[in-house]
DNA sequence: TATTATACTGTATATAATCACAGTAATCAA
DNA sequence: TTGATTACTGTGATTATATACAGTATAATA
């Protein structure tokens, strides 16, 4: 799935927000109206292209038929277990999808990972809750991380961090914190807790 | 807004699914083939009809024009502060709509409502969480309920319900129970708490 | 009893929309 | 300097779609 030029991006914004807004996927003549061409067949050209690159499928012979392969679209990653080994988001870590509403949680959310056990009770984070997690939020001391050191994931606050001390501190008064040597064992910052939804049965 | 009719109300199931699966509205001809109709004609009249009672709103010449004026798609009422006496669902105490994704949470939300207080601490509920509430589900011991008492409505846990006393439990130790003789004070119960979203700031 | 609403078939047509073909022009890589 | 990609204009055929008009039939409502 190679990258979209500006024109191609443009087009595809311009498709999400006519879905959002009006329920429905634009024509290429709307394409046009709105980007200025004066010729819908730009625009035709502009979804081949996009289509071509896999961001799109297009539906031949119906109209305004458009279809969006994009993240959003099928909707966000919730991650169960994972994997010794591989990265958190593979295809295999992937529980499911749900379907991203935006503004559901005020943060952008790139994944939702299920919490095994009951470190962060303290916090009101249980077990089995989906915690959503940001990947480019800045960590921050005192904000919940979502850590994997060698092979294994773990969510907890950040007490503090330098160059040789990594402390996470477990909101579990039975539990007691985690202090890593960066230096001497690999300890990866996937990201940051910035939403949870719970489930209640 | 007057109630469909079993066929309207297919129709209208049938527009919600193909947006669902398909990313877009049907055509006369999808509404008439799937449904089995011989004339696309059928469709048109039914959609004018549901159109008439305000469910959809039809876009003149459009294609595939056909939009949702359904409480899914405007969105789940989030409710802040509750105004003394009205409902809760009253226009005044929606603080905002959030786009429906069902399947975020496996239950049905009636509506959001915004936790104020630490009375629920110990079940993992604190202040300014949303708690996703069902008006349908059945009242039962032991679950989180949503109960308006006089004019304040509260969130609690049933600890017994009896017909002259209804004991709600508050979940955290700091709190004591809340009991009511329902044949003197007036007490509604307004719903349960199916689900719970979380914002980190 | 006439009227209205529901639930269709069947035909027809204007127009909405896709999409192919033929160009122009600029940029970039081989 | 040839070819590929991007980014368009312009035209037009074909087909997809909305939608009007003319019916039939049934059930409920006034």
């Amino acid at each position: 799935m190679k990258g979209l030029t500006d024109r191609q991006q443009e087009i595809l914004d311009l498709i999400k927000s006519n879905l959002e807004n009006n329920g429905l996927p634009p024509t290429r003549a709307d394409i046009a109206r709105t980007l200025g061409f004066k010729s819908p067949n730009a625009a035709e050209q502009h979804l081949r292209a996009i289509e071509k690159k896999g961001f799109i499928s297009i539906l031949a012979g119906a109209s305004r038929g458009i279809i969006l392969n994009t993240e959003e679209a099928l909707g966000i990653p919730v991650i169960g277990l994972v994997a010794a080994g591989g990265p958190i988001l593979a295809q295999e870590n992937i529980e499911k999808r749900i379907p991203q509403a935006q503004n559901i949680l005020s943060n952008k959310i790139d994944y939702y990972l299920r919490v095994k056990g009951d470190s962060m009770v303290d916090v009101g984070i249980y077990e089995n809750d989906l915690i959503g997690v940001n990947k480019k939020n800045p960590i921050k001391v005192g904000s919940i991380v979502i850590a994997r050191i060698g092979e294994e994931v773990t969510v907890k606050t950040l007490e503090s961090i330098s160059s040789n001390q990594v402390v996470l501190k477990a909101e579990n008064s039975e539990y007691s914190n985690i202090e890593i040597n960066p230096e001497k064992d690999e300890i990866v910052f996937e990201g940051t807790c910035v939403g949870l939804l719970r489930d209640f049965s």
